[in-house]
This record gives structure tokens, sequence and C-alpha cells, in this order.
DNA sequence: ATGAAAGCGCTAACAC
DNA sequence: GTGTTAGCGCTTTCAT
């Protein structure tokens, strides 16, 4: 019951494991087309599949990568997994799933341990501002990967990011609701702790400027340090719980822009608590433009994240550096984030 | 640049690499607290890390599982990631993930390549009713769990199942329909293809016949062949499509039974784009309870699985079973599924 | 165009 | 209690 080994292909073929090495390896230019007949016969005969872990041992190559997300659970990062992982199998890369609860020392635990796995290769998706808890292993080498995280002052020269463009994408919904009428608008997110949590309050800020609204006056929630206790996986008791708050004020906003899209569903859910309906007594957007994003009653107002193509770019500049490990220069590839337009913005009442 | 080996840890300590071997695979009952004491002191000096690949090539063992989903995209199949992963972080075992989009091959496939890349325990969430195109794996020893879906006939002997009780469940959210007084019931699925479906929809029957209904005139939607069309990630078009048939009947029935949270998401979702309010003029029950069934508008009564519960179970299952790799029984853990009543079910109007 | 040989880093008998 | 030794299956010079 052992795994049929290259040596066995060897014998039944009648050449030396080198010469079937070589075959699998690409490097079959000058074989004689009957030895490399009679080892492929071989191969299918005995059902012989290479054993990675002697490759990788040999080469100190693998092919798998790693993916680091705060959580698969929320369908924004679902879906990004879907997608690294269709990009890669389509190259014959494996997916090494890591959940890291947004806890940076989980984080910095898993990449190493990956690290330790032989995995050279890792698409990190991490709300941390700096990267140098995973410096040490860049410079052994380590090729990562931010997504939805772009290149910031401290972080290493090599570094590829990949994003949207989160300051535009909020300006472009905070502008539609500005376009729409609305003069009070409040802005809910967790703690603005992370990089891209701040390009989207940025962008808020920006479309407030531009309609001549001065943003020390927006509302933000939810208040206090409350904010902070919020992990990825409950966005939506964040956006609940905001929407509870502003709701309870002498003069509730009119519309709402939410850090993304579970958020923005659980100020809906946290609004119709409330007592106010969406898309009438308030308008909400969201961001990220999630599947439920077109199923929620209201349908829910977002900026899209080209999503398939983010995790395309992601693993393909990934794997070239792969490929060719040499000391690259670091690049931030910004997507366009686009602003779809659903039912749950409206005009003020 | 090169790694630290387990030789230069040894040579530092100024022992044999066989003594660090020791200590690090627990061996050390009977060794000189002072040996250990200079190896722990190397390792950490060193930055030691076991290369894995080695140690694997030697063993043959992996701490490493394969899970395959039909989709994480899908927030089901992405929570129940999220569980199992955290079960085996827990343990030290890592997770590769694998999507098959309800792809049969690609199922194959995968788990050809997850054993030829040495790992040897597969959760496996196939919606296929047969698991013979893994069976020759099987037969080399490949450990399976099976989970969301229950024993077959044909299966292996040795194969663990984790499942919800599908029947009881679909029962019990058919009985809280009748009890509320509804009448004119429709059940909401994809082509009954899978283990799972054909128990549900049983339970759905079961239901009926217990309040004294006729299953045969219950309503099923979609009808004809474009049930057979919709995959995972697409449930919810499936809810919406299957809404819109039945909104367009003379009598359109005052209660849906929908296979899964999405699919009944997307039923609300049709169900308004008919102009119809969901847990008014249509009562809408979902199987599952994922994240979003408590943040809809209207909330969804649903199903619960346990899923925490289960991922654990199927996680230990497996260990146990990588443990001993001896010939084992085979058995189905039925988990208990709970009603969780929301306003998306209502007395009929 | 193919083969022989060495060794990647680790573990597990078996010595001592 | 610790060291010696012999590979695990594969790739890769270097010969031929």
């Amino acid at each position: 019951m052992g795994e049929v080994t290259i040596q066995q292909v060897a014998t039944e073929a009648g050449v030396s494991p080198s010469t079937v090495s070589n075959l699998l390896n690409g490097r079959n230019h000058r074989m004689l087309p009957e030895t490399r007949q009679r080892i492929e016969t071989a191969i299918d005969k005995l059902g012989y599949r290479p054993n990675r872990a002697a490759r990788q041992l040999r080469t100190g190559r693998t092919s798998t990568i790693g993916l680091v997300v705060p959580s698969v659970g929320n369908p924004f990062w679902g879906a990004l997994a879907r997608h690294i992982e269709s990009a890669a199998l389509a190259e014959g890369y494996h997916v090494l799933l890591c959940n890291s609860e947004r806890d940076p020392r989980r984080e910095r635990d898993y990449i190493d341990e990956l690290w330790a796995d032989g995995v050279h290769g890792v698409v990190l998706c991490s709300s941390l501002p700096s990267l140098e808890h995973v410096m040490p292993l860049v410079e052994r080498g380590l090729q990562l990967v931010a997504f939805d995280r772009t290149s910031q002052a401290g972080d290493p020269a090599s570094l590829v990011s990949i994003s949207v463009d989160n300051a535009v994408g909020s300006q472009l919904a905070t502008q539609h609701l500005t376009d729409l009428g609305h003069r009070r608008l409040a802005y809910v997110s967790g703690a603005l702790a992370s990089v891209n949590r701040k390009e989207r309050y940025r962008g808020f800020v920006a479309g407030l400027e531009q309609a001549g609204l001065d943003p020390a006056e927006a509302l933000r929630a939810p208040t206090g340090s409350g904010a902070d206790d919020f992990g990825d996986v409950e966005a939506s008791e964040l956006g609940r719980a905001a929407a509870a708050e502003l709701v309870a004020l002498d003069e509730p906003p009119t519309a709402i822009v939410a850090i993304n899209d579970m958020c923005a569903l659980g100020v809906c859910r946290g609004l119709r608590d409330g007592g106010l309906e969406v898309g009438k007594d308030v308008s909400v957007v969201g961001f990220d433009d999630i599947v439920l994003a077109d199923l929620y009653a209201p349908t829910l107002t977002t900026v899209r994240q080209p999503m398939r193509e983010m995790a395309a770019a992601a693993f393909s500049q990934l794997r070239s550096r792969l490929d060719d490990p040499g000391p690259s220069q670091g690049q931030s590839l910004l997507f366009r984030p686009e602003l779809i337009v659903r039912e749950s913005t409206a005009p003020p009442p």
C-alpha cells in the first residue's frame, strides 16, 4: 500500500530515476520519443504522483501560498478567498487558509508558521498599519502581497499592495448622498486603526468638503471606546449599535456612510429597530458590494470593489515574484471603485 | 540566509541532532534538565523552526488537513471554514482550502492532489450522492469526514458523517408554518440531487402530513429543468426566480420553505419584486441560520445548525482517525437542529 | 540522450 | 541519557 515512487516508475520503464525526473520537469526537449513514451506509460500504469514533500525538501519550493484574512466567515473575505483560490488553482497552486481574527499576534504566528512550512508567498489581508512584525521574514525572502491595504511609509521596499482606491470610493458614496440633497451625514465605522479605514474616512471628508459642508459637523458613530471592541466578524453588530446611537439623537442624520457592507447592513437593521425606514427616512450606503447587498431589503447602494480582478492580480503578482525571487521593486495597484446605486439611498425626506 | 537546521542547533547546544529531535518530539522524559536547557537556549538563539517538508518526508505525516467546500464565497461555507480552521489551529493543524464549485470532477481532482501532497485527512462537503470517486484513496488510507451529508448505503465503511438532522429541521420549519395556520405551502430548492436536499424535502413532506395536508398539493419551485442549472453560489438567484414563479400563480402560497438561508433571502427578494411583503403577505423560512438571517429585513425565521459544534466534531473525528489510522468503524453524527423564529413568519393574512 | 551519485532536513531504530 | 546511522523521494550536477 506504499505510494508509487519515481524509482518504481523508472524500473517499470527501464530507465533511471533521473530520466523520469527530467521528463516530469519539462527537460524533455532532446529526449527520444520512445523513451518518453515508455515513461508516460509506466506513470499511467502505476498511477504515479510525485511526492511533494520530497520535491519541496529538495528544491526548497512549494506550490502552496498562504492567505491570511481576518475571517472567511465574513462574506467579503469569503469571496476573496474563493477568487484567490480559483486563480491559484488555475496555475497549480494551493491555498493555505489562515483566519487572523484581526489578532496581530495570530497574524504574525501564522506567517511564521507558513514560512517554516516552506511557504514563501503570502497574500496578507492585514488591518495593521505597520507590517513591522513580518519584516524579518520579508528580509529572508518571504514574498508578501498586501491586500486591501495601501503601501505605507515604513513598509518593506519589495511589498506589493493591491487595493481598491478607498478614498475615491468613499468620496463617490458621499458625493452621491450630497447630490441627492443630504446635508446631515453620519459616518459609521470602528476605530480608524487600519489604513483602509483611514482612507475611506478621508474620502468621506473630501466628499463633504466638495459639497461645501463642514466635516467638523458631520456625525460619527459609534462614539466612545466601544468602537475598538468590534472585530471583523461583528461589523454588523457595530453598525447596529451605531445606528441605535444615531437614531436617539435630537437631530438624526438623514444619510449614513458605512465603512463596509456588513456594517451597512447592521446599520439598516439598527435603523429599523429604531422605527426608521431605510431608503426613505434615512439613506444608507455601504462599501464592497457583497452578494447580499443586492439581496437585502431595501437593496443596498454601495461602492463595488472589482474583487475577481483584484484577486487575480494579487495572485499573479505573488506568483511572478515567487518565480523570480530576486530583489524586486515594490508597487501598489489601486483599483477603480464603482458606485452602485440601489434602493437604500434617496433624497432626504 | 539559509534556514537553521536541526544540525546547527545540535552543534550550538553541543549535542547530537537526535537529542534535539527527541526533545522536539516530546521524548524528553528521561533527559537531563541541563541538556534540555541547553537545547532550548540554542533553539531560541538561532530561531530554529523544524522544516516540515523534511519531517513529512521522513514520517509520512502532515499536520495539514484538506477542506473541500462548494464555495467559501457562500456565507454558510465561509462560516464552516472559519470554524474548522479554528479547531484545527488549536491543535496545530493547518487547513488547505478547496472550492469544488460543486463540480464532481474538481472535487475528485482536488482530493487526488491532496493525497499526493501527503494530506491524509479531508473534510469533504460534497453534494454528491455517491462517494465512489474517492473510494480508491479511502482504500489506500485516506481519512474522510463527510460534512452536511449523511451516510449512504454505498459509502466506505470507515466514513464519518457529520450533519444536522435535515429531515427534523425541515419538519420543524414546516410544522411552525402549519401551526401558524398556513395551508398552502411551497417548497423552494434546486434539483433534489444531493442527499441533504432529499432529506430536507422529506421533512417538509412529513410536516405537511402531520398537519393533515396532502403533500401532492404542495407547490414546488422553480419548476422545469432550470432547477438544475443553479449551483451553490447562486442559491439566492434560484430563490428569487422561484419566488417570481410562485407570485405569478393564480393562488400563490401563503408560506414558503426554502432549502437554505441564501435561497430564502433570494425568495424574499423575489417576493418583494412581486410586490408582496414578507412576514405579512407571505411567510418564509430558511435553513442554516447564517449571520445574515438576523440582519435581514425582515429578520429571517430559520432552522439553526450548530455550526461551531459540528465543525469541532468534524475536526476532532478526523484528527483521532489520523492519529490512529487503523481500520476504524464508520459513524454518523446527527446534530439537533433548532428552529429560530423571527419576523419572516406570521399567520396567513 | 541517459545514468550514477549525492544530499535536502529530519526521525527512529539501535548502539553505547 | 545521548549518539550513530540509515534512509524518506526527489532533483541535479556531472559523467558517459
